[in-house]
DNA sequence: AGGCGCTTGTGAAGACGTGCACAAATCGCG
DNA sequence: CGCGATTTGTGCACGTCTTCACAAGCGCCT
């Protein structure tokens, strides 16, 4: 489940606040889902759980950790060192979640050779021979959109089978490579939508606004909290 | 619906390289998604298409920015201008999107008064007064986690009612008030649990691996693309 | 004008996720 | 030792999303 790395979150956060135990209910609204929702989640890694008490934070933190794969820290490449990447190579939110910015790649020779937090910044081309050398769990693409695909498929050439793409563009990639998305655009435009929505009701709430914005069920936006309410 | 901007995107692109018309079968594979998806999504804004043809690329971009409120450009205000709030006030992505850098916030002292971009970043007490000049419509929080609910606060004070959350915690806001994360950590655990279970998999294929990876019917994690075949 | 190929729009079935509500289980206390 | 308070784990029902499949509609070519 997509949900297991937030209630870890909130699961080390807790623990960091001296808990020891906590009950579904607790850990729900610390992660911001339904407790009966997180208690079907947890059943299904087994049962870790005591009726009457509650989790055990320790315990829970060790299996989820176990299920994500995070006993290994996995090895990161960066590829595309520009304004967005230096701030994810300056990130520590990285390391401290289990995993290691292992190298950072550009093709811009200008860019190669400066070092960022400790880690020089290598030529594109590097990419094979360091990946040998570091067994590149993750590849992480922040690229402009157009060499994005290019980059990606250089990464599954190396034998990298998870990808995560910061640019505004689908990747087409082998079966058995899994690719994630951020797009921080999209995610403006969703909230957006919602203004726009909320405009319109609040404008004409007899009329019920223009054929367009009042559609018939309404749209659903999934991901995310949403509090709209009355 | 949440693959509208997808959608959005997917047009601009075909628009630049000079496409006027589409099928559904062509923008599904530009967009990443099942053809019968899309004429579903699409059908729920009205018929913008013509059988036998497809859908005019033109007249379909300006729907869709209709319904997701882009017609007018919203104001952005970013709070938090530090590894992250760089990147973000430096990217020309959002002004090419629908959207307008409004202002820049910070509580450090030492860093309110700096330029980006002709921009100058403000102290996060002035958020009110600039908030009244120019109804900001969006707030980004970019600041550290134990920051974000206070800010958070302090955006919903002034009457924003849209939040983008980059810092890893959940926000509480009243109803009414719309809250999408970006947590990159967590995408990258999703990523790391393929991995495991990529891994596991093709270790013990005979014996099925250990009762923790080999779960029922298989953990599912929603959003993005996935691969994994065969 | 008529037929043919192509594409949209949608009905229906199935898969999936969600949340309620409750039985089973555990702990603490008298 | 037993009882009640508390909390987990889960069966069930409901709503939503997804996908297939196909009829209806449109344009082009003869
Ligand atoms: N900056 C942001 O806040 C932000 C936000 C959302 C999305 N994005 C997306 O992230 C991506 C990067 O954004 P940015 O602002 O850092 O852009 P940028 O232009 O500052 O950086 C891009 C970097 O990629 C390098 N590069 C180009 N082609 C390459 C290749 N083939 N191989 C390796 N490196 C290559 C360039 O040399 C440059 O250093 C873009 O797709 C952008 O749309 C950025
Ligand atoms: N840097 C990244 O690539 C990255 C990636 C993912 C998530 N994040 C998250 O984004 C957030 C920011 O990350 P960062 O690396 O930019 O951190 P940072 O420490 O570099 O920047 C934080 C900025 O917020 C400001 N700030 C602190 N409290 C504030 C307040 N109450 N009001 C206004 N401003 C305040 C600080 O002065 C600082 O400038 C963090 O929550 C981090 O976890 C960062």
């Amino acid at each position: 489940m997509a949900r297991l790395p937030e209630y870890l979150r909130a699961l080390h956060s807790l623990a960091e606040n001296g808990h020891e135990t906590v009950s579904s209910e607790g850990l729900a609204s610390a992660a911001g889902v339904n407790s009966a929702k997180l208690r079907k989640d947890l059943s299904q890694l087994g049962s870790y759980g005591t009726r009457g008490v509650g989790y055990d934070v320790g315990l829970l933190i060790e299996q989820i950790e176990y299920v994500l794969g995070l006993t290994q820290r996995r090895a990161v490449a960066l590829v595309g060192v520009g304004n967005l990447g230096h701030a994810l190579a300056g990130y520590d939110g990285f390391a401290s979640r289990g995993f290691r910015i292992a190298a950072l790649f550009d093709a811009d020779s200008g860019r190669v050779g400066e070092e960022i937090n400790g880690l020089v910044v290598r030529h594109v081309d590097e990419l094979p021979r360091v990946a040998a050398e570091e067994s590149i769990a993750i590849g992480v693409i922040a690229t402009p959109a157009p060499a994005a695909q290019q980059v990606a498929d250089q990464l599954v050439a190396v034998g990298v089978t998870s990808i995560l793409n910061f640019a505004p563009c689908v990747l087409s990639v082998p079966a058995g490579v899994d690719v994630r998305k951020v797009d921080l655009a999209i995610e403006l435009q969703i909230l957006s939508f919602h203004e726009h929505r909320k405009a319109s009701l609040t404008a004409l709430p007899t009329t019920g606004g223009s054929a367009l914005t009042a559609l018939p069920g309404g749209l659903a936006v999934t991901e995310s909290q949403e509090a709209i309410g009355t």
